[in-house]
DNA sequence: GCAAAGAACAACAAAAAGGTTGCCTTTTTC
DNA sequence: GAAAAAGGCAACCTTTTTGTTGTTCTTTGC
């Protein structure tokens, strides 16, 4: 066999890079943070305790909401903004593949090194 | 107790989110595949098969680098790049932080469901 | 010792990211 | 029904990122 999963090793990255990328960002980092706690919340009590407007916020929130990692409603005047998982459990998947690899990698050079000595 | 651990949420984002960057973009994806597999690679080798410069790579290394992903060691008149496990085992253990931050707020969801329904 | 391979360094350009302000719309609330 | 609260939209600016080309330096191989 010469794939490992269903999808190409470049279609990963294609799909997995925008949301490393949203996660690469402190303020972003700290939303996550809020919404993962489980309330939603709108953008004004979002903003609240930032130094940032609520425009800088809101375009912080479209960045994640475009891979996924939150989701708005309109509820009456105000956008609320719900976490979502799934994103995040898909990378940490992928981070496990990288770890797999090298731990591997890391068996193969043990075991190479004690035939090395037996020989 | 106040703080989860040694270091405030706020110090764990300005750590973490570089780290998020880095992972944050294709080329340096494959770059980490690369060399997560276990054998160091000198820039010229990392370079072949893509389709940019390899002062482009170089830079793409240097950032996996300032984060620690990888290292590099001039060997002779090539820089050797190896893959670092680290930032990766610590990202992965702040992404457990945050889901289960997430199962939590769920389980404490489901039970005040059914405090509501027995009442 | 000279040519080629590998790479560092620097200048530059284009594009994307991050943030602000200003203005307009919708929904509450009194 | 007017004021305030919550937001969307767009223009604009600055900084960072991403990539290129060009030049120089060191190591290697013959």
């Amino acid at each position: 066999m010469s794939r490992k999963g269903r999808s190409s090793a470049t279609a990963k990255r294609q799909a997995f890079a925008p949301v490393f990328a949203a996660l690469g960002d402190e303020t972003r980092l700290a939303l996550v943070a809020k919404l993962c706690g489980g309330q939603p919340r709108s953008i004004s009590a979002l903003t609240e305790g930032s130094k940032l407007t609520r425009q800088a916020i809101t375009k912080h929130l479209r960045v994640l909401e475009k891979v996924e990692i939150v989701h708005s409603a309109r509820s009456g005047r105000e956008s609320r903004f719900e976490f979502d998982p799934e994103p995040i459990e898909e990378i940490k998947k992928y981070l496990d593949l990288v770890s797999e690899q090298w731990d591997q990698a890391l068996a193969r050079l043990k075991s190479f090194v004690e035939v090395e000595r037996l020989e």
